[in-house]
DNA sequence: CTGTTAGCGCGTTCAA
DNA sequence: TTGAACGCGCTAACAG
């Protein structure tokens, strides 16, 4: 409640020197400073960092947007994000854009507003244009949106590759295949990959779309559930982890061997695939890397010194659990 | 860029003319204000938040400190929150604050900033007195901070309770029980009235204690593991998700069928007790009911209109999945 | 109905 | 080494 000036008359000097005491700057006389510092302690004074953002223009808050923050991959690029930013003097500032899409344009006009100094986005709801009118200090998590904006991704192409591996070499014939990530989102890249190395193999793939921005697991359930009764057969699946797990378990429930009669790959490897049995084989996207990346990337973007790559590609790791067969995976196949 | 100033001389009009418009505030003639409108147009002009949150003393953010974000239970907890806040029309500050405890201390200090206008807190690192020292605007999920601080939490007594009744009518002899919440918190009462009532019905209880700051799915297998090495015959288990399902994958390894052999009770039931085979036995904390009631009496609290009750107890749920036997719960045993 | 002015609390010249 | 004055951009009170 105490303001500078407060701080100031009590100190009996003027209100200059107090910030210079406060902010460490210019020069201050020893035994004012003392004065000033006792002061402050005495009135419990805390300067109002609003006024300080005004003056700057600057607030120190990075909003980051993710489509649901209850799903276990951005959960955890959220709190790996937040962990970077802090340690940079970054304060988060969160949005769950799923359901609605004008949450998302009411962030992205934080920026101008002021209220925050850059956006790290993992949503992508939006049409592009929307994105550009900002232009900097945005940096989008696994969607191109052109040389303006700077994207942070994973390489999908190997991870759709690698998985495509496993499933050759596991001698699968007949392969679900549940895909669904938003459009025009990097990780469809997977999807394009994997089955045409499958179909170039004489390998049958089912394919199952689900609907992209259904977050919640009834709607996986559903998906396997359908799966499961359209079609026989299957000796393989590649699914996100959500999917894949609903489907090994109902295959399970019906009385498939894992991996016997069924192998499993399941896509970005969150804890939940290694708190199941059997733990699950899993291409592995590097959360902390991809958040730290984000984090020093608009941090730049906002100094404005260096200048930033327009992509910036993660490897992605190959987890071989208990629901394939361990294989080499050396591009051979 | 363009300022209020800029779009009244634009306009040919004093800047209050131009904030009434914007606000729509006063009177102001059709004609000038559709003048002000399209100079607002022409120049782009948005109005920045920093300078209104200056003269309101406000900025419509909550902060939210919650210990890993990763964690099912709280990443829901934010997502529920986050939702909420918005409609409401505030924004949302997220942290973590495992593994630094003056973080915590941070944000609390943005209260005295005036960078957030309230608190909600799951996180509980810090003494009582600097909870304490800030009174107002600040709501605890779960932890009772004495008179001044509201609380939300769920009913874990009865939690406990039916846990213990389904664990009993399920006829188990030696029970599994895996504790270890942060300290003080209320959800620990659950682990009192578990044990209490299974001792008083001569069933026999292993205790397990997990450190409270762990939230890697690693700490929870080491746990698991241990409690299999040391100790046979056991045929129930109840402890938190994720240690109840790594326990359970191990026993099911080491060749137990589950719910023949060996009966699982687990807390909180969130999305991963439910992606697993068989689907878990589980006491439901209403997520959705906790982060609501949070946000509504952070609110008030705000508003400074209405009081708020110290305490606010949210009932819990019981699902009874396939790792049980289904019971009756009426409270005779 | 409208323009002017006085703050909101702070950081920074710029003289002294 | 220091204090006074100005400005960040906006809102609200007041006078016209």
């Amino acid at each position: 409640m105490a303001s500078i000036r407060d701080v100031a008359q009590k100190a009996g000097v003027g209100v200059g020197t107090v910030s210079r005491v406060i902010n460490g700057s210019g020069y201050v006389a020893e035994d004012t400073r003392k004065k000033i510092e006792s002061a402050i302690r005495e009135l419990e004074y805390t300067p109002n960092e609003l006024a300080r953002n005004l003056f700057k223009n600057r607030t120190g808050i990075i909003g980051v947007l993710v489509p649901d923050l209850d799903h276990p991959f951005f959960s955890a690029f959220a709190r790996e994000t937040e962990i970077a930013l802090y340690k940079a003097g970054y304060k988060v500032m969160i949005c769950n854009t799923i359901g609605s899409s004008n949450r998302e344009l009411d962030y992205l006009n934080m920026l101008d507003r002021n209220m925050v100094d850059g956006i790290i986005t993992g949503s992508h709801t939006l049409h592009v244009e929307e994105y550009l009118k900002r232009k900097r200090t945005i940096v989008s998590l696994d969607q191109d949106f052109g040389p303006e904006i700077p994207m942070v991704g994973s390489d999908h192409i190997y991870g759709g590759r690698a998985a495509a591996e496993i499933i050759l070499k596991n001698k699968c014939r007949k392969v679900l295949h549940i895909t669904g990530v938003a459009p025009n989102v990097a990780a469809n890249d997977r999807h394009a990959i994997f089955e045409s190395i499958l179909a170039e193999h004489g390998v049958e793939i089912v394919d199952l779309m689900m609907e992209w921005n259904k977050f919640d697991h009834q709607a996986y359930w559903d998906a396997a559930r359908e799966a499961i009764r359209k079609c026989d057969g299957i000796d393989g699946v590649f699914a996100a982890d959500q999917p894949a797990l609903c489907y090994m378990h109902l295959a399970m429930e019906a009385g498939k061997r894992v991996p016997e009669d069924l192998k499993v790959v399941a896509y970005d490897g969150m804890d939940i695939t290694r708190l199941c049995y059997p733990q699950v084989t899993s291409i592995d996207q590097n959360i902390r890397f991809l958040a730290d990346t984000c984090a020093s990337t608009v941090i730049k973007l906002i100094d404005g010194s260096e200048r930033v790559p327009h992509k910036q590609i993660m490897s992605v790791e190959v987890h071989q659990g208990k629901t394939t067969n361990p294989v080499v995976l050396d591009g051979n196949f």
